[in-house]
DNA sequence: TTTAGCACTCTCGGCTGTTGAGTGCTAACT
DNA sequence: AGTTAGCACTCAACAGCCGAGAGTGCTAAA
């Protein structure tokens, strides 16, 4: 997509000190303030002209004539590419990460859920995270348990850590043994198929089997058919008013555009998905919201990583926010947060 | 709390329409635009008599000298109390209530975030709905199922058609038989009783058994005590983009401020049941912002009605919004989708 | 190739005058 | 008594104007 053409050191050097002072201020920089801040051994002016040229070719822009330059997509891109510094996230992060996760209640959705308050919390930009992608997760077990005489749990667990579990409603009582033998079939189809697999299998049976117990499968296919559920509810998105915080979404309008936009969180995983996961292997990576399919991301970009459990990439994770963003600060916190939950998760599914 | 004189009916009239007049308009309201849009048989200088004595009496105020009059608090409260035309939804809605109720998973928890979002659809402002109260749910049954060897799933079914699972790591596997027993153990002592009842029956046990099968029971006890969640987890709040729809909110810092009262659902919930649990029966209501403990909510307000299951008041649903809100619209909602809902558990609860 | 100097541009904040909606008061009217 | 027309007055909102400040592009000298 962007062309590798390497500029010039000095190039590098200005297009960087652009970039940090406009994410740290969010003002439009100019030449004078360069060199007041970073005091490279030239004057104003040669700034001056340098910054024409990265105009010219297209790294930073003006909002109108006579006021400081902007970095472009372009321009961040290439600092993301090139210029941006490689290191681990500070030790307090760090720390603050692992006695976060490290506390936190065994169940995989829950688990979930709070790491996405503790990017936000970290980071101070809204931090998104996908459940485990249930169209290939895999049955570990499925137990039916009665309720009531006419109700029955349908348990199933998965290889990711994650149980779920959804109510049947029968139409008459079912025996108790009659319940125990659907279970133990239950188990002989499930344990190592994905959800899908399974219905089919079901599907087969009900074809010998009758009565009660047919109605039952019934039920149960019915069932597993609703149960890899509405991604936008496997979604999680938390701290979205840290945006508030942004000067550039200090105009209602623009606050508003975003806020709809992340209300469809389901659809924004999506995109990161498009962009994260055909990559093989799926790696870490930011996208600028411009980069995105659909118009109208232009104001945001994201940061996300995929995590994996046991080896396997189930899901992704990250940041969202405004571009002017203090990549160098996020990206490490995003990779360190995914390499972390990956161990959690890995070890929770045991 | 509100002295209950009543007002004469000319100034009702006009207090009414003051009302009606702003929540449409948003703008403050002057003599002349009544009489044009309401033609009383008076002029604009009675108006203006008439709404000084409302001003007097603290049921309207100016923002400034010499412009239109705002409804106060009081008038408001005056307006919900008195002037309120009682009406049920109409057709439509209702209709869009049914349908939309009708097509829902059967799953109590789907169907309450579903609630939140049905609220929010219909009201044109932010749905919230708690999710059926823990603390006094009874246990209808628990199930022990064997996930893999060293771990095992813990299902609660309780009386308000809720299902819950919880995973329970094992140190060392634990024989399949022994887990029958227990598992017997537990819905004996389980049926019907509380979870926090539950788990003290659980504890006595454990005194007087041992080995694997105790180790099982200490971990269900910790499990049950995790159980009844963070409630912040059980409060759905759909919709609050809508709120950029009201002028009110189009300045940022009044925005800001709001996004951050709803962050804290939990905390608004708990408010609310001060308010409308409190009585007996726990009843139908109206709160404005003004009139809820902790400052700060003065430009919010809430309608806002418990649900029951069974008969048994379990949680509450509502529509938040700014103070200016067409109450004669959004009361008749609430309350028939706090009906509906009711109904649709209580079938589900079986 | 770099730099100093300079004229020029454009935003932003403050100030001013105007407009229009709406009020309160008074005096006449029923 | 209560109601209404008339009128002077108030105040927010808007537009226009000005000056300051930050920053640029260009040119000519180093």
């Amino acid at each position: 997509m962007t062309e590798s053409v390497r500029l010039t050191e000095r190039e590098e050097t200005i297009l960087h000190a652009v970039i940090h002072t406009y994410v740290t201020t969010a003002e439009a920089v100019g030449s004078r303030s360069i060199v007041k801040r970073y005091g490279l051994g030239v004057s104003a002016a040669t700034v001056r002209n340098v910054m024409a040229d990265l105009e010219e070719q297209g790294y930073l822009e003006q909002l109108h004539t006579s006021s400081g330059r902007v970095p472009t997509d372009r321009g961040y891109r290439y600092y993301l590419n090139h210029l941006m510094p490689v290191q681990p996230p500070s030790p307090e992060e760090r720390d603050q990460i692992d006695t976060e996760l490290s506390q936190m209640v065994k169940d995989a959705q829950e688990i979930i859920r709070h790491t996405s308050q503790l990017l936000a919390l970290i980071s101070h930009h809204p931090g998104i995270v996908e459940a485990p992608d249930d169209t290939n997760a895999v049955i570990r077990h499925v137990e039916l348990a009665p309720i009531t005489d006419s109700r029955v749990a349908m348990v199933v667990a998965d290889n990711y850590g994650g149980v779920r579990t959804m109510l049947i409603a029968l139409d008459e009582p079912l025996p108790r043994d009659n319940l125990e033998k659907l279970n133990q079939f239950l188990n002989e189809q499930g344990e190592g198929v994905t959800f899908e697999q399974m219905g089919r299998a079901i599907s087969r049976r009900l074809e010998t089997s009758q009565d009660e117990e047919r109605r039952l499968a019934e039920a149960a296919v019915r069932v597993l058919g609703l149960m890899p559920p509405h991604r936008s509810a496997q979604v999680f998105l938390e701290g979205t008013i840290q945006l508030f915080e942004q000067p550039e979404f200090h105009d209602v309008s623009k606050a508003r555009a975003i806020f709809t936009l992340l209300e469809r969180r389901d659809h924004l995983i999506e995109l990161l998905r498009a962009r994260l996961l055909t990559d093989d292997p799926p790696r870490f990576s930011v996208v600028l919201g411009s980069e995105m399919e659909p118009e109208g991301m232009e104001e945001i970009s994201v940061v996300a990583s995929p995590y994996m459990v046991g080896g396997q990439t189930v899901g992704i994770l990250g940041v969202v926010g405004p571009r002017r963003m203090p990549y160098w600060r996020i990206t490490p916190v995003v990779g360190y947060t995914a390499g972390s939950l990956s161990r959690l998760l890995t070890r929770l599914a045991g």
